[in-house]
DNA sequence: CATGAATGAGACTTCATTCAT
DNA sequence: TATGAATGAAGTCTCATTCAT
């Protein structure tokens, strides 16, 4: 394949994030199957040619994404360091995200896993696991004795996991994009909040 | 009011009240008008006699429960007790509202406070009223001495309330009833969490 | 009810006759609902507040007429009279139903009767219980001594039944309407050529 | 043709056989394009080099095998032989049609020579040619008094092609294949029902 | 107050057909 | 000849809302 062809487009790709934006602004359930074709300058049909609904175009950015910080989270975890940097990283990481694509952080929070009804019910596994993991890291270092064990693991990781989307939620309300040092300032507070409760 | 007629049904509240059920069971988005007539065992143009439309259903069910919790956030801080205390009579009377109603409940959080692109936005400024009083606590706290001043009160306020919201959504996404020692424990726990981190 | 309200319409009727005329002029598959809406007179969802789908109106039509049907079959078979004065009534009931209304007859023969894959599937046991009410027939002129035996009841049932759909077909292939002697002509043809065959 | 070429597909024939499997199995509407395509093991876009559209599929499938069957009672009326056994004949080639190829059959008689609305009426002028193919016999046969002219040549030709077709069509119903007796039999009964009703 | 028939805009999805390669 | 991505018109069904009674 020649060069001049690297440009050639993966409509599959266009599609998928033209969703993102027409998602993010308008909203799942508020937005047309058209509204996402006309956003990635395609025609109608060819969004029902790489997708079987407007349905699995929202479970393949969720599971597309997700699966991204299932590993980044194991990642953190792997890595020899405190509990507490365990955890930075990965508030780190999910900061990030936001940072680098803000719509398709809105687009999974807003429509997927705080849907307890629709999409948050269907994908419940995939959540559940990463607070496991969140909460695994606890655990071991309430096993360490560098955390101590008031706190049971699990709920740990629930006020950690919640305190990001919390912070990810303040953003996405705001109508103003997020300025770099509120980003960098947030993912102290998430920690040095968390931190000071479950250390001894 | 003759003793005949303490049993006249007042249909309005029958039908709220037949709409908080069928939002938590199938999703405001997912269910019909014609479900919640269904549910309240009217007719189908009642509903319309009451209400103008579906969504203000849902705007007169979330205006009232939230106008309730803004007056319980002031008189928890209205009383002259520590912070701890006032956050602690805060997340009290959240959980207990859980307990009493888990149903209306939910459908506020799924269906509103966290519908950033929907009923949120319709009622962020009722949303934003608990953070600022939330704030205000933590701020006259820090301005007090009791609590250290590295964490905003703007921040302290999205981690309470993110905190409760986020134990609440574990609950609602829970297929089994929440056992009574579980609520209990979640009220020490958030407070506990939460407050460890503000702290001197 | 006053003698007035004896004009109020069965809506439901209504859509109903449409259908049999939208059906007839353009086949169930080629029409839209909206054109049995337009024929009827009615707005678009009322169709769909009667029959819950564009094939229920179909299978309606259906049963209501193949009931008809079977009854007038059991009648003619009940009344004491020779075999070939039975078939002469059957015969004469349904051509006797294509004058009174052919174009039901048409879509019934076109859509339900002959259409293998679809709606014939679906009602086939309904179609085979009038099979069986004339087989039942032949069978007891058979055993009377009445009607030779050569010929199996099912296969004279077949036979008998299918001549009829057969001159119906041509009736509903034929562009001009049938004259009343044709129709007259054929009972007694329909008749003449099924009981040569079975007559000793 | 050298020997290697033995083996060339014709990939024309290839997609109509194909055609043939999937419009006895879903129905003419009920079938797409495509599932003919994958039926064939062919792409897409290579039935349409072939074909002008879906319809053509249809007409071209039809008027190969009606044209056959044309010659066939062409043929059987050529032969110097009694009516009955030219009708016996004409019966006999249609059943070993259906013996040989019943999908196609089925195919042809649900889809095309009883579908008033669409691709009967299509055919009509061809359909109509063999009905008066036989009348034609049936009439030399009353000219020559061998039949009797009660029933006209017409009346005669639909119910004996009727008869047939209606045959044909129990079978179509049918879940299981025709055993071979049962066929053999047919032909035997269609012909002693209709020409005992035809025959001084 | 109460009923539920009636309205009609709108959304998803299908699929025959075209076309660039 | 062969491929399958791309197109877009069309159709079914849903459902919030209105209205006559």
């Amino acid at each position: 394949m020649a060069a001049s062809d690297t440009a050639a487009v993966d409509k599959r790709r266009v599609i998928l994030d033209a969703a993102v934006r027409v998602f993010a602004r308008q909203g799942f359930h508020t937005c047309r199957v058209s509204d996402i074709a006309d956003e990635a300058g395609v025609a109608y049909g060819l969004v029902y040619h790489y997708f079987s609904s407007k349905d699995q175009i929202l479970d393949t950015l969720f599971l597309e994404r997700w699966g991204v910080m299932l590993r980044a989270i194991a990642e953190a975890d792997a890595a020899e360091r405190a509990p507490r940097d365990k955890l930075r990283a990965i508030a780190g990481f999910i900061v990030e995200s936001y940072r680098h694509d803000p719509e398709l952080m809105k687009v999974i929070i807003v429509e997927v896993t705080r849907a307890a009804n629709t999409f948050g019910r269907t994908h419940l596994a995939q959540i559940r696991e990463a607070y496991e993991q969140i909460g695994a890291i606890v655990a071991r270092a309430q096993a360490d004795g560098v955390f101590r064990s008031e706190i049971t693991p699990e709920f740990a990781a629930l006020a950690f996991y919640g305190l990001i989307e919390q912070v990810l939620t303040g953003w996405i309300f705001d109508s103003a994009p997020v300025r770099d040092d509120e980003l960098e300032r947030a993912k102290g507070l998430i920690v040095e909040t968390i931190c000071r409760g479950l250390e001894r």
